[in-house]
DNA sequence: CGACTGTATCGACAGCCGTCGAATCAAGGA
DNA sequence: TCCTTGATTCGACGGCTGTCGATACAGTCG
C-alpha cells in the first residue's frame, strides 16, 4: 500500500482537538489565539528554522546547527527561535554548552487540522 | 454542465503537493512564498473572516455579511479581503451590487499538509 | 438623470517587526 | 582563575501593518 511505515499523527485525533475552520465560524478568542501561532510562521527564516529542526535527525537541533544556512546574524536567530518558542511550536533546552530546540507536534498538528479544506462537502 | 463544480480535493492528493515540513528543509523559495499564505492568516480579523466565508451557506458569501460581525470599519474589512485574496486564500467576483467572496480550497489543503506532525513518539 | 446603497481606494498615523552590532551571560578548558 | 566559544539580551533604526475617516467607484431604483 501507499502508506509507509512513517509515523503520521492521525490526523483524527488531531481533527478531534479542533475541527476545521471552514465548518464553523472561529471563536474571537480562539481567532486570536491562533492568529499567534501564524504569526509566529509568517516570516521564511522563522519557516525554515522549523523544518530545519523538525527534519534533523533525532528530531532536534543545537541552535550551532541553524545559524549556518542563513544569511542573517546569529542574534536575529535566537530572536526568531525566542518568537517559535513562545508561539508554543517549539521548546528548547540546554545541555552544557549548547542549546537544543525540537518542534511541539501537537501544535502543528493543531494548525493542520483547522485547515483542512472541504473534503467531499455538501 | 454543472458549473457548481465545487472544488473537492482529495487530501491525498494535496499531501502529494507539498510534503509535511517536518520531512525535510524547506527551499529558500518555497519558504517565502509560504510565508507569505500564512502571513494572511496571521490576524485574528482575517481568520474569522476567512472562516466566515467558508463556513457560510453555500461557501461563499456576500462583503455585506462580513461587515456585520466585527468592530473595525468597513474599509479595514475591504481591506483585510484584499490581503486574503493577493496570498491566494480567497477570489472573489461581482454580481450586480454586491461582491461575493470563497475559500480557495487547494491553498487551505497545501498548508494544512504541510503543518502535518509527525507523531508525538519522543 | 439623480439619489441611494454597497464596496474599494486613498492618505495619514501609531505601533509592531526584522535586522544589526554591541554587550552580556553560561559553560568548559587552559 | 582567565580565556574562549556558544547563545541570549539590549538598544536602535527603517520599513511594514492595521486602523481610521474621507473619498471615489459601481450598480440599482425612482
Amino acid at each position: 500500500m501507499s502508506n509507509l511505515e512513517l509515523p503520521v499523527l492521525d490526523q483524527d485525533d488531531a481533527a478531534a482537538c479542533c475541527s476545521p475552520m471552514v465548518r464553523e465560524p472561529l471563536g474571537e478568542e480562539a481567532a486570536v489565539d491562533l492568529a499567534r501561532m501564524f504569526k509566529a510562521l509568517s516570516d521564511p527564516v522563522r519557516l525554515r528554522l522549523l523544518s530545519l529542526i523538525a527534519s534533523h535527525e533525532g528530531g532536534e537541533a543545537c541552535v550551532c546547527d541553524l545559524t549556518g544556512p542563513f544569511d542573517v546574524s546569529q542574534p536575529t536567530i535566537s530572536h526568531h527561535l525566542k518568537v517559535l518558542r513562545e508561539a508554543g511550536l517549539v521548546d528548547s533546552e540546554r545541555r552544557g554548552t549548547w542549546v537544543y530546540y525540537w518542534v511541539l507536534p501537537t501544535a502543528l498538528a493543531r494548525l493542520s487540522s483547522l485547515l483542512q479544506a472541504p473534503a467531499a462537502a455538501r
